[in-house]
DNA sequence: GCTTGACTTCGAGTGCGCTCGAAGCGCCAG
DNA sequence: CTGGCGCTTCGAGCGCACTCGAAGTCAAGC
């Protein structure tokens, strides 16, 4: 009936609850090569996630939940996988990455204090219209 | 050739620089009824857009770029349209947003946090390395 | 009066990021 | 030894928000 987790790792199922992403999304991840390498089959071909797959895995979803193109994490994914001597390529990636999201977060706020000014003159609004 | 701004109007090319809309957009807002009331015409059925209209589509694009989805600036505007009486309706629905918006701000400076944190693993690595 | 070009409508197409369904296999309980 | 679940792969489908192209119209300049 379950299948067992073969020791040292997770099932997809147990890899799905600890990351928050459907079994779905997982699979779609690693088949567009978001993932840092395959993850490991059991002998009957069912995927083991690792300790490491887990917490890369957590890395991928913290620069989605910032807005990183799925594409642009495939590029660092990339760069990550080739090895070493790339490093300063993944640091320009990211501080890229970072500046966009510091622009965005910028924008968002601006925008939210029109709003919020909108919100101010209902609620006089309607203030008023209670007295 | 060109054509001429009716008096009190703009054209749709003038609204689409003013707002950085593509004619495109305003457009398929107005279709989707994204629009206050939809904008007059010429007697040759071009839009002559109010400044009213900007108005409204500047307000429309601050809901937009904090992630209101399109759906939920339809209902805003039909309850804009629907009169005086809904103020409470209104409120809330922006005050619904604006709560949205905040929980998604913090969110994303969390996840900026940490991938600052890898920023700064690499900076220091490569700081050594140059050493 | 003819060309030009910005406008009109309508409907189809695009890109992104999943999301789902179908068909098939392996393992374990009964 | 059989039923059934949860996994496998593959490819199609979906929702969102535009984005674009085709075909036609109309006013202005030459």
């Amino acid at each position: 009936m379950t299948v067992i987790a073969p020791p040292q790792g997770l099932t997809i199922a147990e890899a799905s609850e600890r990351t928050g992403l459907t079994t779905h999304t997982l699979r779609y991840y690693e088949r567009d090569g978001l993932m840092l390498r395959s993850v490991g089959r059991t002998s009957s071909g069912h995927r083991v996630y690792t300790e490491r797959d887990l917490t890369w895995v957590r890395m991928l979803t913290r620069l989605r939940a910032t807005g990183m193109p799925i594409r642009e994490v495939k590029a660092y994914a990339a760069l990550c996988r080739s090895g070493d001597g790339n490093e300063t390529e993944r640091l320009a990636l990211l501080q890229n990455h970072r500046a966009r999201v510091l622009s965005q977060l910028a924008e968002v706020t601006e925008h939210l204090g029109a709003i919020d000014n909108k919100i101010g003159i209902y609620q006089s609004a309607l203030e008023r219209a209670d007295a």
